[in-house]
DNA sequence: GTGAAAGCGCTAACAA
DNA sequence: TTGTTAGCGCTTTCAC
C-alpha cells in the first residue's frame, strides 16, 4: 500500500497551516501566489492527493457519477451504450469526477438501487439512458431534486423537465432516405420497431416526412416488428414481395438492416431484374441503410447512421458540471443538446 | 435530495446508543438478539444507509474495485470486455462492492491512474484486463502491495504471482479443431496472430496439439496475422490456394473468421469440388470457426467459441473479496480459475 | 451487553 | 493573508 500523506504533512513541509494548503488547492486567488507555489511544490515533491472520502464528508460532494451499465440485450446494438460509457468516462475524469456502475433490472430496481448509492457512495449525479413513456426514474429523481442528465429525450408530452442529450434519429433517417432519393430509389421502405416507442417513432418519422417531401406516398412501405435479425429478415421478405416495387429499404437498427440484408440477397429477391431505380432494366441490389453503426455493420458492409457517442457523453459531462459546479443562473438554465448523427455510407446502398 | 439519516437517528429511534447501532450492524454477534431486531427495524423504518465516505475514514475501506473501460479496438471483440465488465459489476454488488471505471492509454499511463485512484478514492482492489508479456502495472501493484486480480493469466515465465482469473484458450481451440476432426476434416488450418502475444499463442498451440494428436503434421496449415477482417481475408486465401488441400479453419478471433469466411465464399474457393473431407467429389464449404462468439458471429451463422464471462468475472470478485473480506490463510492462497469456453455451432462448421 | 470518547482527513467559519 | 477551531458520520478502543 503507498503510505499515506495527508494535507498536515504537506503543510509541515511547505511550513504553513493545514487551512492555507487546502486554500492553496481549492481557492487559489485567497492565498499569496509565493505561498501557493512553495504549497504546490510540496504536494508535488510529497505526491500528495486529497482524500476524496475526507472532502466527501466535509463538503457532502463525491465526484462520483453513476450509470447503469445493462446486459447487451440483443447483442448487436449492445456496443453503442459501451461506447457511450466510454466517452462518459474520459469525459467525467477530464471534469474531475469519476464513474461509478451499477446494474438494475427494471425501473423500480433502478430506483430503489438510487435509494441505496445515494445513501452509501453518495454520486453527485445520475446519467440515465434507455429513457422511455412514463419513465419511474426521471419522476424520483426528479422529485428527491437529485441532479441527473438523460442520455435520450424525455418521450413522453407530460414528461418532466430535465436535462437532455440526444441524437436526432428522424435527421438520421431523413439524411438515410435522402441519400438513397439521390441515388435514385423512389419506393424506399422503412423497417422499423411498433408505435408506441419514442426513439422508434422518432426514427420512422424522418424517413416519412423526406419521403413525403419527395413525393412519395409512404403509405404501405413501413413494416413494424421487434429488433431481431430474423424478424427483420421476415418483415423485409413481406416488404419486397408486396408489389410496391420497393427498392431500398431504412432501417431502425442494424439488427434489423441485417435481416434485410439477408432477405435481400436471398435467390430470387436479391436482384430486381428491370426494377433498377432508373426503371430501366439494370440489375441493382436491393440498398439497405441500418442505425447505429454497430461492429456488425462494419463487417458485414452495411451502410448504417453513426451516433456521435464521445460527442454525446462529453455533453452529459458539461451539462452535469454546469449543474454542479458552475453556478447554473436561474433564469437561463443549461440547453439540452440534440446532436445529429451521420451516414457512413459502405457496399449495402 | 434525500433527507440524510444517520446512525444517531437509528440510535435514538431504538433507544440505544450509536455503536450499538454500529455493532448490530457490523457485529451482530456481539449485540443482544432483542436489541439487535429492535436495531434492524429502526433501520428499515427510517430508511438508513450507511455512509461509506464515514465509514472509510474510518476503516481504510472504499468497498470500490476500480477496472479500465477500453475503447472498443477493433469493434468486434470489444464487446468481450464490456460483457465481462457486467458479469463484474453484478458479481461486485451481490458482495456489497461497487465498481469504479477509468480510462488509460497505455500501462505507463494506467500507473498513474492507479496512483491518482489510491490517493483519492482508495479502491480496495483493481481488477486487470488484457495482461500481456512484461506488464508493468502488475509488477507496481505487487510492489505497492495493493491487491488486484487479472483477468488473463501472467504470460512471462519470470512474471510475478497473483491472483488471476482466465479462460483455457488452448482448450478452446482444441474443442474446435477436434469438433471438426469428428466432422472427417483432416487439413484443417490456423489462423491467428503473430507470435508473442500470450492469448494467440495459446490459441495456436491448442489446435496444434490436437491436430499432431490425431496424426496430422501442423506444418504450414497456420498463417499470422494481425486482427483485421481484411488480414484475415488474405490469410485465409493465401492458406486455401496452397496445396495443402485445407477443408476447415480454427480462427483466433472472430474478426479473422469473419475474414476468413469472406474468403472461403468467393467463388473458386467457397465451394471445394471433390476436397470434401470424405475425399469424394461432394461439395462442401470450407468450415470456419471464430473465436470469442460475438455479436457478430452470431448475426452471420459463424461458429464460435464461448468465453463464460458473467462467470470468470464471478470468479474475480470471489478471489478479491477472500483477499480483502475473508481471513486468507497464508498458507493456503485462493486458488486461480482457469475456465474453459464452451463451443457454439452455427452454419459455419 | 452497552455507553462514552477519540479521531480518520478534510474544509467552512471565524479569529488573529 | 494565515492560523485555529469545530465537526462531517462512522467505528475502534476502553470503561461500565
Amino acid at each position: 500500500m503507498a503510505e499515506k500523506v495527508t494535507i498536515a504533512d504537506v503543510a509541515r513541509r511547505a511550513g504553513v497551516s493545514r487551512q492555507t494548503v487546502s486554500n492553496a488547492l481549492n481557492s487559489p486567488g485567497v492565498v499569496r501566489e509565493e505561498t501557493r507555489q512553495r504549497v504546490l511544490r510540496a504536494v508535488e515533491e510529497l505526491g500528495y492527493r486529497v482524500n476524496q472520502a475526507a472532502r466527501q464528508m466535509r463538503t457532502g460532494r463525491s465526484r462520483l457519477i453513476a450509470i447503469r451499465i445493462e446486459p447487451d440485450r440483443d447483442g448487436i446494438n449492445g456496443s453503442v451504450l459501451d461506447r457511450f460509457l466510454h466517452g462518459l468516462t474520459e469525459s467525467a475524469a477530464r471534469s474531475g469526477y469519476r464513474v461509478l456502475l451499477y446494474t438494475a433490472d427494471d425501473d423500480r430496481a433502478e430506483v430503489d438501487t438510487f435509494e441505496d448509492l445515494l445513501g452509501a457512495y453518495e454520486p453527485d449525479a445520475f446519467v440515465l439512458t434507455s429513457t422511455h413513456h412514463g419513465d419511474l426514474r426521471t419522476a424520483w429523481l426528479l422529485d428527491q431534486k437529485v441532479p441527473f442528465v438523460t442520455f435520450g429525450r424525455p418521450w413522453s408530452s407530460d414528461s418532466p423537465k430535465h436535462l437532455w442529450v440526444d441524437v436526432d434519429g428522424a435527421a438520421g433517417t431523413a439524411a438515410a432516405t435522402r441519400h438513397l432519393l439521390d441515388a435514385g430509389h423512389r419506393a424506399i421502405g422503412f423497417l422499423g420497431w411498433p408505435p408506441g416507442s419514442g426513439v422508434g417513432d422518432d426514427r420512422r418519422e424522418g424517413w416519412a416526412r423526406t419521403l413525403t417531401a419527395a413525393g412519395v406516398d409512404p403509405t404501405g412501405l413501413s413494416r413494424a416488428t421487434s429488433d431481431e435479425v430474423a424478424d427483420g429478415e421476415k418483415a423485409a421478405y413481406d416488404l419486397l414481395r408486396s408489389d410496391l416495387g420497393v427498392t431500398a429499404l431504412v432501417c431502425a437498427s442494424d439488427s434489423l438492416a441485417l435481416g434485410a440484408l439477408h432477405a435481400a440477397r436471398s435467390p430470387g429477391l436479391a436482384w430486381q431484374p428491370g426494377r433498377g431505380p432508373g426503371g430501366g432494366a439494370a440489375e441493382r441490389p436491393v440498398a439497405v441503410i441500418g442505425f447505429d453503426d454497430t461492429p456488425v455493420a462494419k463487417a458485414v458492409g452495411l451502410t448504417s447512421l453513426s451516433q456521435p457517442l464521445a460527442q454525446a457523453a462529453a455533453h452529459c459531462v458539461a451539462l452535469l458540471t454546469t449543474l454542479l459546479d458552475g453556478q447554473a443562473k436561474p433564469g437561463e438554465p443549461p440547453a439540452n443538446v440534440l446532436l445529429e448523427p451521420s451516414l457512413v455510407v459502405r457496399q449495402s446502398a
